[in-house]
RNA sequence: GCCGGGGUGGCGGAACUGGUCAGACGCGCCCGACUUAAAAUCGGGUGGCCCUCGGGCCAUGCGGGUUCGAGUCCCGCCCCCGGCACCA
């Protein structure tokens, strides 16, 4: 009799050994030591520790991180994975402020919580290389990285419009508005004219659109394009048009210089420097008005709106004098806030146009070529295109260029809860860096860090007051902290040498271990945290920083889990925790559960209710294991039908997580090779088939194999070699053969595999079965698939 | 509108390069064993319709096509999910 299956009891049991054994660190490598060649960094997104537990999105995430971890530690990989967290930002300041705590309390509190929930998860992360966003040792290198930037001019400061959440009372960057409203919260945000830090992302727009992967990396085109719609671009020309009476030049933004001939009329967006600068006095006051509404509220008006400046722009192709307007429909932060207007071939400049009775002049008919256009008649519309944009750049007034729809990042902050920004202002030198020396600038205590619009930090006098720098003189500390999506956005090159005092991280241990070999997180991302993170990377390799450029090799997004059919999150307060179902089950059932709910890419629905199933299969599996080791002799033999299903399984298992990230299968795999030793458990080849569904299971349910491995006589599944299928085994004596007569099976029965096609079809024609369907004729065509089947045509 | 991903039983889903009556594995449901009974456990059944119990017909969003053979390939629709969108 087995003794019973008690998950609590196993499961406290292997951890403690796992921790005192630090089972799961992975050393780096030492320059000139030899250093083990397969190397693999698997990742998943670090969580943010607003609240005091994980949910079951989370424990979907890091099992499936763990079961990469285990197979390809055990396949002889050298794996890395490590674990952290994102402790600065709105997320978990809200929730200080909610519970009226002091943020690095509330964090510092939920963090112990969550370590000890994911080592009762028995999840194999390498615990030494823990880093938390909010410790100084941390942040000192997010400063540091932070004047990297501004050094390079990829970080500046300028007013501009950007989105305001009022009920957050900070920026947010345009990654993190949906739909105009608060990613975090949900409340509309409103234009803002403020003073901020940017990044320019749009230095590297063109090469964040051109994925620069190791030759086996890969994204999903799914997250490739929702990154290529974000940025945008589009190719075009820009083409100047002079403006007689103010002397001066403005150039356009084009996607169809092919409609050049057709412009009937100019427009200026209302934020468009030209407008103060020479319109008319109505024209103004328009814009003044006109440029103050986010452009959602734009696009949603019926009628278009706008007012003739009293100034014309002549056409560079064929110098006719086009009015100029100022109109809200044309935005000043694409192109160049100019456009020439194509009534007959721009919907919008259509509306326009009838709105004001302009004219429209047709320039391209019905079978896409050029007419009314001069020279360039009977040109189809690309070529025409060409052409018109080759005769501008002849005259200097045009040129072939490419315009993006990606804006720069705006990082600051008028929060309290993040990493300041080591800037000082002084009346004489203007801004000046924190000399490096005195990084970190610590966050100070403030006695209100409520939001109040403005930066809490302002409001602690005495840490705001500095000596400049460069003069010595009288000057004021910037009090805006950083986007937390600063410090996501190189975390992951800190956790590689998360020890170092000298450097953010040195260049030998990560070039050995990026780009992250496997990324798992929420597609949520896509235009946000993954795209500054390998800006981050670009720039980074360009100072010499780093040997790659391309922070994520492969990236796996986890479905949803919801939970009555909208996404768990905390804003909508549908949150559910693993812990009661653990301490129920056991963290192996949960760990079994999640995976075998559904393939793992997509969204699902929680609901323990399955969750029984996963139970039964563990206690069969605990059940005929213990029979088996009992009734099987040792070392037993590794053939047979239970041996033959024990390598095909084998097989299965490993394909589908190593090749194709699919984890649902494999349980099912398993599943089906218990089911079958169940009712064989005193067959010569138990043993082996025992052995076999024990190590497989592991990397799922690393306690109750490794117990059950004991069992068998063994130690140490953990670092046991990864099963492999023997080849010969796969391949079978005979197979079962299908016979069709018109496609349609009329019989099967098992067949040697050597035979011929010719022995096949003798075969198959001696079926009763087969014959009576042949009702005697001779078949018109006979198709025969070598180890399948033989299709008789009649 | 443009770009990307999907549509298979009561449910989650499987079928990886066109080839084993499509539906693995699990949930749920039904039947049985054990039990005084229930739970637990174990065993069996479970796409639909028809049936003379041999089997037959229909089925992978809809309509066509290619093929000896299509869930899988091609063409045309419909629907769902995600991204972008007064972006010139």
């Amino acid at each position: 009799m087995a003794p019973r299956y008690e998950p609590q009891e196993i499961e406290a049991k292997w951890q403690r050994v796992w921790e005192d054994e630090q089972a799961f660190h992975a050393p780096n490598p030492v320059p000139g030591a030899p250093t083990p060649e397969n190397h693999w960094y698997q990742l998943e997104m670090l969580p943010y520790p607003s609240g005091p537990s994980l949910h079951v999105g989370h424990v979907l995430n890091y099992t499936m991180g763990d079961v990469q971890t285990h197979v390809r530690r055990r396949s002889g990989w050298h794996v890395v994975r490590p674990m952290g967290w994102d402790a600065f930002g709105l997320p978990a300041e809200n929730a200080a402020i909610r519970e009226g705590g002091h943020p690095r309390e509330i964090v510092a509190r939920n963090i112990e919580l969550i370590r000890a929930q994911m080592k009762r998860l028995g999840w194999a992360i390498d615990w030494e290389r823990e880093v938390s966003s909010d410790d100084p040792r941390f942040y000192r290198w997010t400063q540091w990285l932070f004047l990297k930037f501004w050094e390079n001019d990829l970080a500046y400061r300028k007013e501009a419009p950007v989105n305001w959440c009022p009920k957050d009372q900070t920026v947010v960057a345009n990654e993190y508005v949906v739909d105009g409203r608060c990613e975090r919260c949900g409340t509309p945000v409103e234009l803002r004219q403020m003073t901020q830090w940017f990044f320019r992302t749009t230095a590297y727009a063109q090469e964040l659109l051109e994925y620069d992967l190791p030759e086996d990396g890969a994204w999903l085109e799914r997250t490739k394009t929702i990154q290529r719609n974000w940025i945008g671009r589009s190719e075009g020309a820009e083409i100047l048009f002079r403006v007689e009476e103010a002397g001066e030049d403005i150039a356009v933004f084009t996607t169809r210089a092919d409609t050049l001939f057709g412009a009937t009329f100019f427009v200026l967006a209302p934020e468009h420097p030209f407008v103060e600068a020479h319109a008319s006095e109505e024209a103004k006051e328009y814009a003044r008005h006109a440029g103050a509404r986010p452009v959602e509220e734009r696009a949603a008006e019926t009628k278009k709106t706008g007012v003739f400046t009293g100034l014309h722009a002549v056409n560079p192709i064929n110098g006719e004098k086009l009015p100029i307007w100022v109109a809200d429909y044309v935005l000043m932060d694409y192109g160049t806030g100019a456009i020439m207007a194509v009534p007959a071939h721009d919907e919008r400049d259509g509306e326009f146009a009838e709105e004001f009775v302009l004219p429209a002049k047709v320039v391209i008919d019905e079978d896409g070529k050029l007419v009314n256009s001069g020279g360039f008649d009977g040109l189809p519309a690309a070529e025409g295109a060409r052409e018109i944009v080759a005769a501008l750049e002849q005259e200097r007034r045009g040129r072939a260029t490419v315009s993006y729809r990606l804006r720069d990042w705006s990082f600051s902050r008028q929060r309290y809860w993040g990493c300041p920004i080591p800037v000082i202002y002084c009346e004489r030198c203007g801004a000046v860096p924190v000399p490096e020396d005195e990084l970190p600038v610590l966050l100070p205590e403030v006695e209100d860090y409520a939001p109040k619009g403005k930066a809490p930090l302002a409001g602690n006098e005495e840490w705001m007051r500095v000596d400049c720098p460069k003069c010595g003189g009288e000057a004021q500390r910037e009090p805006d902290t950083m986007d937390t999506f600063v410090d996501s956005s190189w975390y992951f090159l800190r956790y590689i040498d998360s020890d170092n005092d000298e450097a953010p991280f040195d260049r030998f241990v990560v070039d050995y271990w990026l780009p992250v070999d496997q990324y798992i997180g929420g597609i949520d991302h896509a235009t946000g945290h993954l795209l500054y993170s390998r800006f981050f990377v670009k720039a980074m390799n360009d100072w010499g920083m780093l040997g790659f450029r391309e922070p994520f090799a492969r990236v796996f997004h986890q479905g949803w889990v919801t939970l009555g059919g909208s996404k768990m999150s905390k804003t909508r307060g549908n949150l559910e925790g693993p812990d009661e179902l653990v301490e129920r089950y056991g963290a192996d059932a949960v760990r079994l559960y999640i995976l075998f709910m559904g393939p793992a890419d997509q969204n699902m629905e929680w609901t323990p209710d399955g969750v029984e199933g996963i139970v039964r299969f563990l206690r069969r599996l605990w059940r005929v294991v213990h029979e088996v080791a009992d009734a099987a002799p040792s070392p037993g033999s590794g053939e047979g039908a239970l041996a033959r299903k024990a390598n095909e399984t084998i097989a299965r298992v490993t394909d589908d997580v190593l090749r194709r990230f699919q984890f649902h299968t494999p349980i099912s795999a398993v599943m089906e090779l218990v089911k079958e030793l169940g009712g064989a458990v005193d067959a010569p080849d138990a043993r082996f088939a025992a052995e076999t569904a024990v190590s497989l299971i592991q990397p799922y349910a690393p306690h109750v194999a490794e117990e059950l491995w004991g069992v068998l006589g063994y130690e140490r599944l953990w670092e046991a070699p990864w099963p492999e299928a023997d080849e010969s085994q796969l391949v079978r004596e005979t197979f079962e053969l299908v016979v069709q007569v018109n496609g349609k099976v009329r019989d099967r029965f098992e067949a040697d595999a050597e035979l011929t096609e010719e022995e096949l079809v003798a075969l198959a024609r001696e079926s009763e079965r087969v014959r009576s369907y042949l009702d005697g004729s001779e078949p018109r065509k006979t198709i025969v698939v070598p180890r399948k089947l033989v299709n008789f045509v009649i």
